[in-house]
RNA sequence: GCCGGCUUAGCUCAGCUGGUAGAGCACCUGAUUUGUAAUCAGGGGGUCACAGGUUCGAGUCCUGUAGCCGGCACCA
C-alpha cells in the first residue's frame, strides 16, 4: 500500500496501517506531535486503519485546524466530566465554536456557577488519565436501541434523523462513549490543560423555542496556557470598551426602571453625538437628493393593516391605545407614513427617483430578554429614508445607497463589517408576502446591484423582511455580539398596498419600487457602536466636550474664561454650532484637572497659567498625554477648527 | 418570552453562620493657588430594587414583581 506525503514522498506500508504508524515511521517527534491525520483531504483518526492507497497529511498543534480539534475534544471531555459528576444527565450535542466549545445537557436540576470549577477540575483529571480513544462503527438501528436503553433519548433522536441503513460512528474515551462523527485525538491527554469553562446558559433543543430547554455549558480552549491567557486578557480589554460602561462613565445616556426597559434617555453629552451624526446625514443626504419630512409617532390601526404590519409584525408592536373608541398604535416603522406622503400627490416619471428622509422615532415591543444597552432597545430613532423609483431605476439607486454607506464608513474608519443579503425562505411563505415572482425579481435586482458595485456579501436564507429582500450591514459589538448596523430593502409590496403609482411618458399609471434604506441605522445602535469603536475617545467632531480650559491659578481665571468664550464662539462648517469647550474652575491642582479631563477622554486640554495669560497663549495637551507646548490661541483655534471640520479621527 | 445569576449611597464595591448599615471615588464647605494623570480637612447623602411573608428581630431566610447581566429564542 502506498501512502503519499504532502511533500510528494511516497512510502510503502502493509494494509491496515494507521496515520499514527506513518507518523512514527517518519520520526519520533512527529509521532508525538501528531493529533490526527488528513487522508485524501478528509480528517482521519490517528488510530484508524487505512485500507487503500492515499495521500496523507499529519496534523499537529501548529496547524490551523488544531484549535477546532482541541475544542471538539474538549467538548467531549466536558460531557464525560458532567456525566461522571452528575449521573442521569443526558448528553445531546457539543460542537466547537469560535474561540471555544459548548455542550448541551438535559438535566432536571440546573447547573450553578459553583459547579463550573468542579466540572473543570474533573476535566483536568480526565485529561491527566490520558484515556485512549477507540472508534467503532455501528448500524444505525443498533445505535438507536443502545442509546434508548441507556436513557439517552436525545442521542437516540439525533441518530433517528440519520437516513436508514447508514452506519454511525461511536467514539470511546476509556469506558465512556458518545455518538460522534469524529475525528478525535488518540488520547484525552492530547487536549492539554489550556481550557476554561466560561458560562452556563439555557438553550433550546435543536434551536427551536417550542422544544425543551437544555442547559448549555460554554468553555474556551487553546493550544497552551499562553494562548488561553491572551484570550482571557482580550475579553477583559473588550469589556472596557462596552458602550454600557462607557456610556455611564461619560454620561452619554441612561435608563430608568420608572420609564421602562429599553427606553433610553439621552443625556446632554450623548445628545451631542446624536446631533452631529444627524447633521452629517442631513448634509450627505442633501448631496444625494433627499428631502426631509416629519411624521407622527402614532397612528390609527388602519394604516398598519394596510401596510400589512398588523398581520405580519403585530408581535413586535406595542399594544394599541384606545382613543375615543379607536385603536392607535405606536409606530414600529416609518414607511407607511412616507408612503402616505408620496400618495398625497400625483407623481410624474420626471420626478423619480423621489427620495424622502426622516430621522424617525419608532417603538417596538422587543422581547424583554433581548434588550441590551443601546444596542437593542424598544424606543429608537432611525436614519430612515424611502426612495420611490421606477423598476428600471432601482438597481442604480440601490448602488447609490451602497455608496452612501461607503462614504460614512470610510469617514469613521469602520472596516470590520460585512454585508448580508437576506433572502426569503421561499418554502415558508407564511412569514412573507406570497408573491414568488416579485421576490425573484427583487432579489435579482439587489444581487445585480451588489455584483456590479463590487461590494462583497454573504447570503442568508429566511431573513428577509416580510415585504422584500434586504442588504444588512453586520458589525460585532465589543463583547462579540453581532448586530445589524444598517438595513436596506427593496420593496415591491408598497406599490400595491398603498396604491403608489407614477404617471409614465405614455400618460398611464405604473407601479414602482420603494427602497427602504438606513445607512446609519438607528441613533441608539449606531452610537453604541461608535462608543465601542472609539472606546469613548471620540474624534473632535463627535466629542461631547472638545477642549477643556485648565487654569493653573485663580489669578488667570479671567483669561481662561476669555479662551473658553472665544472657542465657544468659533463656528465650524461641518458642525451643528460653535465649538464645545468648557473650563475647570475647581480649587484643585492642575495635575488633578488633567487627570479628570483625561478620564473623560476630552481631546484637548488647554493649560493656562500666568505665562500664557501674559502672552495670549494656551499650553496644549492631547488626550494621549502628548504635550504640544504653548501656542498662540489663534493657532490653536485654527487647528481645532480644521480638525472638527475634517471629521477625521486625527491620531493623537 | 425561556433558563440561570444579580440588584446595598451618583459610581465601584465591603457587610461572617439573621441582632435595624460601611469604604474609596463623586458631590458640598473650608483651607490651599499649585506647571502636565489624584493637596489637605470637614460635611451631607442609603425606607439595603419594590411588595408580601417567616421571625422577638431581616440588607442577610422564603414568595412574587420589576430592572439589569450571561446565554437561548426573536430581531423590520
Amino acid at each position: 500500500m502506498t501512502i503519499t506525503l504532502p511533500d510528494g514522498k511516497a512510502m510503502t506500508f502493509t494494509r491496515g496501517v494507521t496515520p499514527g504508524d506513518v507518523a512514527a515511521a517518519i520520526g519520533p517527534g512527529l509521532a508525538k506531535a501528531a493529533l490526527i491525520g488528513e487522508v485524501d483531504g478528509k480528517e482521519w483518526d490517528l488510530f484508524r486503519p487505512l485500507d487503500h492507497d492515499a495521500k496523507l497529511r499529519i496534523i499537529t498543534k501548529k496547524d490551523p485546524e488544531a484549535l477546532e480539534l482541541i475544542r471538539h475534544d474538549a467538548a467531549h471531555i466536558l460531557a464525560m466530566a458532567v456525566q461522571e459528576l452528575f449521573p442521569g444527565t443526558q448528553v445531546t450535542i457539543g460542537p466547537a465554536i469560535e474561540d471555544g466549545f459548548y455542550y448541551d445537557f438535559a438535566r432536571n436540576k440546573p447547573f450553578t456557577p459553583e459547579d463550573l470549577p468542579v466540572i473543570e477540575a474533573k476535566m483536568h483529571e480526565i485529561v491527566k488519565r490520558d484515556l485512549p480513544t477507540r472508534r467503532e462503527v455501528w448500524p444505525r438501528d443498533k445505535a438507536i436501541q443502545h442509546f434508548r436503553d441507556m436513557g439517552e433519548s436525545y442521542k437516540a433522536e439525533l441518530i433517528e434523523s440519520i437516513p436508514e441503513g447508514e452506519d454511525v460512528s461511536i467514539y470511546w474515551h476509556g469506558d465512556w462513549h458518545d455518538l460522534c462523527r469524529g475525528p478525535h485525538f488518540r488520547t484525552t491527554g492530547q487536549v492539554g490543560d489550556a481550557f476554561k469553562l466560561t458560562k452556563i446558559a439555557g438553550a433550546y433543543w435543536r434551536g427551536d423555542a417550542n422544544n425543551a430547554q437544555l442547559q448549555r455549558i460554554y468553555g474556551t480552549a487553546w493550544r497552551d496556557q499562553k494562548e488561553l491567557d491572551a484570550y482571557l486578557l482580550k475579553l477583559e480589554e473588550q469589556e472596557k470598551r462596552d458602550h454600557r460602561k462607557i456610556g455611564r462613565e461619560m454620561e452619554l445616556f441612561t435608563f430608568s426602571p420608572d420609564i421602562g426597559a429599553g427606553l433610553p434617555l439621552w443625556m446632554p453629552n450623548g445628545m451631542v453625538i446624536r446631533q452631529e451624526l444627524e447633521f452629517l446625514a442631513l448634509q450627505e443626504e442633501r448631496k444625494d437628493g433627499y428631502r426631509r419630512v416629519a411624521t407622527p409617532h402614532i397612528t390609527k390601526e388602519n394604516l398598519f393593516y394596510r401596510s400589512r404590519h398588523l398581520p405580519y409584525y403585530k408581535e413586535d408592536m406595542y399594544a394599541p391605545l384606545d382613543i375615543d373608541g379607536e385603536n392607535y398604535y405606536l409606530r414600529p416603522m416609518n414607511c407607511p407614513f412616507h408612503h402616505t406622503i408620496y400618495g398625497a400627490t400625483r407623481h410624474s416619471y420626471r420626478e423619480l427617483p423621489l427620495r424622502i428622509a426622516e430621522y424617525g422615532q419608532d417603538y417596538r415591543y422587543e422581547a424583554s430578554g433581548g434588550l441590551s444597552g443601546l444596542m437593542r432597545v424598544r424606543g429608537f430613532c432611525m436614519n430612515d429614508a424611502h426612495i420611490y423609483c421606477r423598476y428600471d431605476q432601482a438597481k442604480d439607486e440601490f448602488i447609490r445607497v451602497m455608496q452612501l454607506h461607503a462614504r460614512y464608513y470610510d469617514l469613521m474608519g469602520i472596516k470590520e463589517y460585512y454585508m448580508r443579503l437576506s433572502l426569503p425562505d421561499l418554502d415558508k411563505l407564511d412569514k412573507y408576502v406570497d408573491e414568488p415572482q416579485k421576490w425573484l425579481d427583487a432579489m435579482g435586482i439587489i444581487k445585480q446591484a451588489m455584483t456590479e458595485s463590487g461590494y462583497p456579501f454573504v447570503e442568508a436564507k429566511g431573513e428577509a423582511a416580510f415585504y422584500g429582500p434586504k442588504i444588512d450591514f453586520m458589525i460585532k459589538s465589543a463583547i462579540g455580539t453581532e448586530y445589524t448596523i444598517s438595513t436596506n430593502q427593496l420593496d415591491f409590496l408598497a406599490t400595491e398596498t398603498f396604491n403608489l403609482k407614477y404617471i409614465g411618458e405614455d400618460g398611464a399609471e405604473h407601479p414602482l419600487y420603494v427602497i427602504h434604506r438606513a445607512p446609519l441605522g438607528t441613533h441608539e445602535r449606531f452610537t453604541a457602536f461608535l462608543i465601542e469603536h472609539y472606546a469613548g475617545a471620540f474624534p473632535v467632531w463627535l466629542a461631547p466636550v472638545q477642549a477643556r480650559v485648565i487654569p493653573i491659578t485663580e489669578k488667570v481665571n479671567d483669561f481662561a474664561h476669555k479662551v473658553m468664550a472665544d472657542l465657544n464662539a468659533l463656528q465650524v462648517v461641518n458642525g451643528t454650532a460653535g465649538l464645545r469647550v468648557d473650563i475647570d474652575l475647581a480649587s484643585e491642582r492642575m495635575q488633578k484637572k488633567i487627570r479628570d479631563a483625561q478620564l473623560q477622554k476630552i481631546p484637548y486640554m488647554l493649560v493656562v497659567g500666568e505665562r500664557e495669560a501674559a502672552e495670549g497663549k494656551v499650553a496644549v495637551r492631547l488626550r494621549s498625554g502628548k504635550d504640544l507646548g504653548a501656542m498662540p490661541l489663534e493657532t490653536f483655534m485654527a487647528r481645532i477648527k480644521k480638525e472638527a471640520e475634517s471629521r477625521q479621527d486625527v491620531a493623537d
